[in-house]
DNA sequence: CGTACAATTCGATTGTTGTCGAAGTATCCA
DNA sequence: TGGATACTTCGACAACAATCGAATTGTACG
């Protein structure tokens, strides 16, 4: 429970300040019961936005770089999830600046 | 309470995406104790960032663009707080993505 | 092995944004 | 009224980011 220094929760906000990019990782987040990770998630995901490849991989990589998802390689293809944690700190600060 | 729709999420975070403007917008937050409006919050804030007027203004009418904050002239100085209800509404999104 | 499919890397291009200096407007006060 | 202070507007420029097509790598399966 670091609290979040200002250049990395920046670094969180930026990678959740792009429509298509908010809507990949809000769409994973939405996909995500943990159970049912067997499934090329990432892709049935991007099929939503009208992207091409190149461009879905380099979104996917600014939010694992933010530590907002991890992704794992089953076969083929790409699963990913959420991480719970991050968001959690997030959350710690807007309720501390809410909150006085 | 209107839930946010991705893209106006996608705004607010753009708002926060920026080390100067989030530092700006900690800075209001954090000096935000409603009673003592009296002062030049914002120039007081600013001064901390080693930033141009004109930079500074650029960064505070984004803030105000998400509804993150609201500003008011106080005779020759610039007074904001931030805006409460914006925040709340972002910190439910994450909530939600939280939380399944 | 070769084909098919998924993801990645690379380079180029285009669009966006952070920053500043200079000039402008508003407010206060002597 | 004139000077000082605070903010804003404007235009320019440099840095950065989103997107794509083409080429590459990895994996599965016939």
């Amino acid at each position: 429970m670091t609290t979040l220094n200002t250049k990395r929760l920046a670094k969180i906000m930026k990678a959740l300040a792009h429509e298509h990019r908010l809507a990949l990782y809000l769409g994973i987040a939405h996909n995500n019961d943990p159970e049912i990770d067997a499934e090329c998630r990432v892709r049935e995901v991007a099929k939503a936005l009208t992207l091409t490849a190149p461009t879905i991989c380099h979104h996917l990589k600014e939010l694992v770089n933010a530590d907002l998802i991890v992704t794992e390689k089953r076969g083929k293809c790409l699963v990913a999830r959420v991480n719970r944690d991050t968001l959690a700190e997030v959350e710690q600060v807007l309720v501390a600046v809410r909150s006085g």
